[in-house]
DNA sequence: TCGATAGTACGAGAACAATCGTAGTTTGAC
DNA sequence: GTCAAACTACGATTGTTCTCGTACTATCGA
């Protein structure tokens, strides 16, 4: 409430919240949805940056800065510029920090999830689930 | 998908989701909002089943019912009725089972968040935060 | 400078969610 | 049977969220 962190993490950085600012009501929300959970899993496995579209998501891309506003917004992610590309990463620090166990328990779930649900529909090829 | 289950859990229980169709993304969706996050914190510290009335939620009756069907409907809590109350209590063993550790770090971040809270808005008497 | 690429801003529509009050149901006690 | 207690169901309202399309901005490469 103090401060609204407006360049935190460099030049080109979004706005953000600084940790004392994230709520864990939001981030539960930001998880709370399919798209937004997919690009934290994915964030997760990759253990990486990453740009928007590599995604792939299933909706336009409006939508999709849409999601990962609300992400950045709830401090799950952090954003910056890197050429004409936007660069999305975990902040995994900090979520453990403030919330131990939680960023893990979400992963788990959603991997034990989309593992059930591959192992129930199963038959053939690699599909992408969930 | 195959089994709405309607009755189980007892004669007095009501319509929850068998644990196969239990999904992470309802069950934080259901996390997601203070008035269900406190009735969900509130259960697991008590470790028993509470009605309704017993939790002193700060919204009207009818909003307190909304609240627990979307609990319940999530797959969060089971409820029964124990003469004219309606119990309610934590489906512990099945969310550890579907996603280990999960709600155990909601749990953690909460308590965690709210130790925040007190520790910077402190001063004096106990109050109830969030 | 021009064009392509990657993303944002804005406005709108539809769907969903939180809240309430009132009326109804169910149960136990008398 | 009657009454109170504890909830639920329903409808209305209000606010939020998800979705999209179109138009715009910023960056890079030729």
């Amino acid at each position: 409430m103090t401060e609204t962190a407006a360049a935190v993490g460099g030049p080109s950085a979004l706005p953000e919240p600084v940790p004392g600012e994230i709520r864990l009501e939001a981030v539960l929300h930001a998880f709370a949805d399919p798209v937004r959970l997919r690009i934290v899993t994915e964030l997760a496995v990759r253990q990486d940056k990453m740009t928007c579209q590599a995604f792939g998501l299933p909706v336009s891309k409006s939508t999709g800065t849409h999601h990962f506003k609300v992400l950045r917004e709830a401090g799950v992610i952090r954003q910056f510029r890197r050429g004409t590309a936007r660069m999305s990463e975990l902040r995994r620090a900090e979520l453990d920090e403030l919330f131990p166990g939680l960023l893990d328990g979400v992963l788990n779930g959603a991997l034990a999830q989309r593992a059930r649900t591959a192992q129930c529909s199963d038959g053939a090829a690699g599909q992408q689930v969930d």
